[in-house]
Formats: structure tokens, C-alpha cells, sequence
DNA sequence: CCCAAAATGGGTCGCCCGCCCTATGGTTGG
DNA sequence: CCAACCATAGGGCGGGCGACCCATTTTGGG
């Protein structure tokens, strides 16, 4: 489980995205600030693993908070314009990732795991190989060894759907095969029931179909 | 339920605005563009009831996207420098509201909701006494009927509490009174298990603590 | 001050759910 | 080629859960 802060002073971006990356499995968003001084502050607080910083902030800009900044955890910066004389500016503070506001979701989900294992994305000239290798979610074990056929059944469980008689006729098996399924998804998720069940499947995103 | 589609061209800002705006129970985001030109499409097809706009966009600039829409559902332009320049051709272009990207996302649910009904938000002086008159979300009769230990209990199933015994003892009461309130539950929110409720309960937003 | 609603608690009953064991055919990878 | 895994399916059993009946006390708004 990954920790971040986000710091930017654009609260709908700062709110949405905190959102988006708590839906993430294995990302937690840990705190967030509108400035580079709320910055300092909670990163000396909550020891995140990655920090995400835009550059224009009142007070205090995103550059000049990480100057300030010994011993801080890796520092992905995400703003609107990529310049090169901002790319610049960032890797001088100790950035070790620069990324356009228009990157994807995942790609940035990607970069926060890469990030948090050290790597270095500024100097890289394929940037989009490195963020493949982190593609992946890291899901715990049990989540992880999901097998096709309990993701369809948690997804329906994450959609309300929680009869057995309705989940068998869904999915086109018989009742006694949905309860081994079920059996075997509250094995690997160490759970018990259905409702723990829907939870979970919400939880790892298993709402709104899932990767088909 | 109130239905939204967003154009923008920061992904970030996109996707994560979408998540949050969907976490909201009455609000729903029915599609999303990255510049003018797929704005014009989707807004074709799905009729939305409010359209949330940024102005710097590829292509074609969300200002001119509106100007060209006619009998188009009420748009609020979202942007990062709200010049009276800005706000001056966002009108001019039909849009009924100029907002910040810097506004907190209750706020922008409220205008969102005062948008879906016909209110008008540039003329407004006094811009918060209106979105005050919104900021409660529209739920549906039964989950407005919901009394506060009926929510506590709800937040504790999404929270992954399940067994009759632990819910009871958490809230220092017996396990009768327990299965009491959750068949007013059911009643209310037209469910029938526990299982449903944890999904109501997390679509609702009763997770993470709730208005206590 | 009163009445309605909320919160608490009890009983019963039948069914469904979770748990344990077994089994078979298909696919795949070592 | 066989072991491992997946998807499928059945039986039995006990207990928890949902449905329907009721009662008492507290709370709060008109």
C-alpha cells in the first residue's frame, strides 16, 4: 500500500484526484494542501512514500517547498505547462518525476509506484516503459489470486445483486456453483459473508465492470 | 438525480473530478471530453442536465463549443484565472455560471444543482447565499428517511461489519434492536439484506465517518 | 403538554447462507 | 504426460438472518 500527500492549489483537482487515487487499491491518499507551507507541514507529520506537488501555489510554490526540504520523501511534480525551463527547475529541487496534468490516471497511479520504489523518472528516455512495469496494481495476495469467474461474481455483488438464485441465473451456473465460488473468494479475502464481500469488491474497484 | 458530463483536457483533473462527483449520491457523470469538438458529440447524444466546461481546450476552445451548441442544457464554465474578461465571453457564449477551479467541490455540487433547476449564476451577487440554497443533496425518499442510528448502522456495514454481534456490541446494544433497525433499513431503501445495504451505504457516502 | 417518531427490546419461524466433503471434465504449463 | 488449477455440480448440517408479530421508554416538535 502506497501512502501520498498532493499538494495544489486547485481544489477541485486537489479533491477529484484525491478521490480518484483513494479508488486505486493500492494507493492512499494520507493528506493533501493548498500551498508549499501546508506542504511542509504535513509531509513533516504523515511520512508519505511519494509526494505529488504542483508547481503554482500561493505563499509558497511547489519548487521552492522542495528546496526547502531535507530528507522528504520522493517528489513527483504535476503541473499544467511542461516546459523545459520548469522540467529544469523541478529536477534542481530534487524532483524525481515531472509529469503534464494531462496524464492519464493510470500512468500517473504507475509513476507514484514507481516513484515509491526509488526509481527515477526525470532522466528517462522512455518514460513510458518504465511506467509499464508498474502498470499493475499491488493487490494483496488474496486479492491477487482472484480467478476470473469470482471478479464476475464480486463485481455483480458490488452492483447490489446478492440472491443466490439471482447471481446463479446471471451467470448461467448452478446455485451450488455460485456458493463454491463464494467459498472460495471469503478463503482468499479472509471474509466471511457476502456483505464483507460487496465491500471488498467496491474497495478493489470491482464496480462498473472491471478490466473485461 | 442529476445528470453532468465535463470537458476538460487535464486528465487528472478529468478523472478525478469525475470519481468525486460521482461520489456524491444525487449526481452522476454521464460522459466526459477532452476538447470542444467531442463536447459537441456528447453532448448530442446524451442529453446531460448541466455541462461542466473548461475554457483552454485543443481544437476547439470550450467558449466557442457553447457558442456553437443551441437548445444545449445550462453550462458552468470551470477555469483556472477567472479574468472579467473571461467571464464576459463565457456569458457572452450562454453560459449561466463562471466558477473557479479553485472552488471546494461542495460548492460546485451546489451549483450544479442550482444549474439542473434553471438558477442563473453570473448575475449573482451574492453567489453563496444562492449555493447554500443547494447544498443538500436530492436523495431519494427513502435514504432521506433514514434516522441517525440507521446511518451509523449503515456506516459500519461498509466499513465491513457484518455478524449481528459485533454491530450490536459496537453500538452497545442488543442484537435484537440491531436486527430492528436494519429491517427499517430495508424497508426504506427498498433492499432485502445486508449485503445490498453495505452497497447502498458506500454509494450514499455513509463510509468514512459521515456527517456526524 | 401531548402525540409522533425514534430507539430499545422480546419472541417465533422458516429458509437461506456459510461450512465441510466429494466429484468430474477441461485447460494449461512444466 | 501428468500435475495443478479452474469451473462445474451435488449432499448434508447447523446456525444466522430476514419477515412478521408485538411492547416500552425516550425524545422532540408543534
Amino acid at each position: 500500500m502506497f501512502t501520498v500527500v498532493i499538494a495544489d492549489d486547485h481544489s477541485l483537482l486537489l479533491e477529484g484526484l484525491t478521490q480518484a487515487l483513494d479508488g486505486i487499491p493500492d494507493i492512499t491518499v494520507v493528506g493533501t494542501a493548498k500551498d508549499g507551507k501546508e506542504l511542509l507541514e504535513l509531509v513533516a507529520g504523515a511520512k508519505p512514500d511519494v509526494m505529488l506537488v504542483d508547481i503554482e501555489m500561493p505563499r509558497l510554490s511547489g519548487i521552492s517547498a522542495l528546496a526547502r526540504m531535507e530528507d522528504a520523501p520522493p517528489a513527483i511534480v504535476v503541473t499544467m505547462h511542461t516546459s523545459d525551463e520548469q522540467r529544469r527547475k523541478a529536477e534542481a529541487a530534487g524532483a524525481v518525476g515531472f509529469l503534464s496534468k494531462s496524464t492519464p490516471l493510470p500512468d500517473l497511479a504507475a509513476a507514484i509506484r514507481a516513484a515509491a520504489r526509488g526509481e527515477d523518472l526525470m532522466d528517462v528516455t522512455n518514460l513510458a516503459a518504465v511506467l509499464d512495469e508498474h502498470r499493475d496494481p499491488v493487490l494483496d495476495a488474496g486479492a491477487a489470486s482472484l480467478t476470473g469467474r469470482e471478479r464476475e461474481l464480486l463485481s455483480l455483488l458490488a452492483s447490489g445483486m446478492s440472491r443466490t438464485e439471482d447471481l446463479a441465473e446471471t451467470l448461467f451456473i448452478s446455485q451450488k456453483t455460485v456458493k463454491n465460488h463464494l467459498a472460495s473468494i471469503y478463503e482468499k479475502l479472509a471474509i466471511t459473508d457476502r456483505a464483507q464481500a460487496a465491500v471488498e469488491a467496491i474497495r478493489l474497484g470491482l464496480h462498473r465492470g472491471g478490466p473485461d
